[in-house]
DNA sequence: GGCGAGCGTTTAACCGATTTACTTGTGAGG
DNA sequence: CCTCACAAGTAAATCGGTTAAACGCTCGCC
């Protein structure tokens, strides 16, 4: 048990293949590659010596030439989050559909890293890239990323930008949340989670305002509260929530992760969400539907989202003149145990 | 807004650089490569020059020469556990710090894809390849792998194969588990979660039989359930276990996940967590300690696992001849209140 | 004044595939 | 018997970098 590194066994190239097989490399390629103008017979010798030797294709070499490298990048925040699992998981599977091997890049929300990454994929020569730009990434940079390399974007929010893109309907979703609380009679409805940078939050934070609005509700901003897009956030924020003067009913949270921090802070503090507090999230993810009291979400598919961007880019590749494409997957709300009528109304 | 796509932007290779820069390729390609022969004036102007016409680098072209892609692949059986998607994260970021990029692919847990995904890694002649190898994957299969790639493995249960490797340790983990459930007086103790054919699954079974057997607890076949790592294999148990004439009164969780899923079961039966049953997870993911009530687990550190596991293989690759190296995290039992003495023992 | 050392740069081979254009051999047709 | 078409295979250029070896120049030294 001294080593496992020991003496690598040495790269058989096309050209050992070649040999073995009697041929000149250009026919074992061709071959390889079922060319109709190699014979039956020859082909066979070919793959006979492919197996004999044990030959492994060099895809990167063959893509100096061929100009294609069958990768595609995905940048994406933070892994760990389960809704980036989520898509990660299902643009990997549609990529691996069509034969392309997925490059994964995280930048943790920093702009900085971020440009490092794009960089990385650029030098690594993907054939295309799937991004989630951190929030201030400016419309300039993706313009002129897009002269390098095919682009879809993981966020449907820069119209001024002709790129191909997919996201989820954070306004619709949103309405329909606050709108379900209000017409359970909820008045005073907070808004938990998301950093106030954050684009996507931004979005959703204005749809609920509006929402307020069309109800003649006053918005309050001591309602409103940032946190990290984890169980702790949520957690945490039902302390301020209840110190205040006149605390809410209700809660509309930036993602289930924090509507289920919500919850257990909630029950921490001895109060019952459903009954006596109503929670909406955001994603469905799994455990929604089993937590106790289910949860009231808006329904987003991470994992439709990284299919449909895996086949976006996949689209663009094959036929880069094609119309832009901006989808919006549509959000719906699922209503669960989380949303009651309110029983005690504060205030 | 007619098309994203337009005309690419035509690739600068390091030839224009170096006539932009009035040098020949070689002395453009030392200058980049902070190469000590070359002047710094030269240097100056080759970065002008790099600058000007927006060159990028192609580390393909540059592989093929120097054998490096710095690439490392990553075969995981499936990025939406929450378990591997830590790991996972743990794992790219440990390589970012070496320049490495991560190819990521995933198995479902079949053989077969499982092949396949090695061939694709191969392929792209990744520098390295950590795996975390499906319930069927023989030795001899590994050893040959060995030979093409550097390789670590997730699981450090191959005892005849010379391959560097992590896992965490199951059976002191197990074992600690198992002991706290039986020194709280309980004697019926269920194995709930996973699937039969894991290994790890089987380790911590023969662990959970040893330690009773070492306590003079008979084991009994149905008091162990396998199921899905999900929410729902936990919550499903819940019924086989309570239809049972001797239904336990402690349950240890191949996975938090699981643990979790079994008390969103028992608490739909009515019956809480803790005081009435107690539970153990595995994992001590994020969610363990703010559940309600908080899971007693053994913690196992999966992002400490993957950049372990990049650090193995950024050491092999880089000194390939060193001493095999299997390393076993230590797993410890995090004591939280979802253990309890039992208050009324069935049976 | 001739020689060797050292510096900065260049030439050209090389990595492992693909692909274009060319060659060779065979058989049909006139 | 000659030509031509066609089928099967090959030589060589190519992709975009790296790198060993060579090259010219200046300088110091005996």
């Amino acid at each position: 048990m001294t080593n496992s590194g020991g003496r690598r066994r040495q790269k058989v190239t096309l050209q050992h293949v070649a040999e073995a097989a009697h041929v000149s490399k250009a026919t074992a390629s061709l071959a390889l590659n079922n060319n109709p103008r190699i014979s039956e017979a020859t082909r066979k010798r070919v793959l006979a010596a492919v197996e004999a030797l044990g030959y492994v294709y060099n895809q990167r070499a063959a893509s100096l030439r061929t100009r294609r490298s069958n990768t595609i990048g995905l940048i994406i925040k933070d892994v760990s989050n389960p809704f980036n699992a989520e898509l990660t998981s299902g643009a990997e599977a549609q990529l691996a559909e069509h034969d392309y091997s997925l490059i994964l890049a995280t930048t943790d929300d920093d702009l900085g890293k971020q440009s490092r990454m794009i960089q990385t994929m650029l030098e690594h020569d993907v054939d295309g890239l799937i991004l989630s730009p951190v929030a201030q990434t400016g419309t300039e940079s993706m313009r002129e990323l897009m002269q390098f390399c095919p682009l879809v974007l993981l966020i449907p929010y820069y119209p001024d930008l002709a790129a191909d893109c997919v996201g989820m309907d954070d306004e619709k979703g949103t309405a329909r949340a606050v709108e379900h609380l209000i017409h359970l009679g909820h008045r005073r409805i907070a808004f938990v989670g998301g950093y106030a940078a954050q684009a996507t939050r931004s979005r959703r934070l204005e749809s609920y305002r509006d929402t307020l609005r069309r109800h003649h509700i006053a918005f309050d901003p001591a309602l409103c509260i940032a946190s990290p897009v984890t169980l702790r956030g949520g957690y945490e924020a039902v302390q301020q929530l209840l110190s205040l003067p006149a605390p809410p009913s209700a809660a509309y949270c930036y993602s289930d992760v924090n509507a289920f921090g919500l919850m257990l802070g909630l029950r921490a503090a001895g109060i019952e969400a459903g009954r006596e507090f109503a929670v909406i999230g955001f994603d469905d993810v799994p455990e929604a539907s089993l937590w106790h009291p289910s949860l009231t979400t808006v329904s987003a598919d991470p994992r439709g989202l990284g299919e449909k961007a895996a086949q976006l880019i996949h689209r663009r590749i094959m036929t880069p003149d094609a119309p832009v494409e901006r989808i919006i997957m549509p959000s719906q709300l699922v209503l669960r145990d989380s949303t009651a009528a309110p029983e005690a109304m504060p205030s």
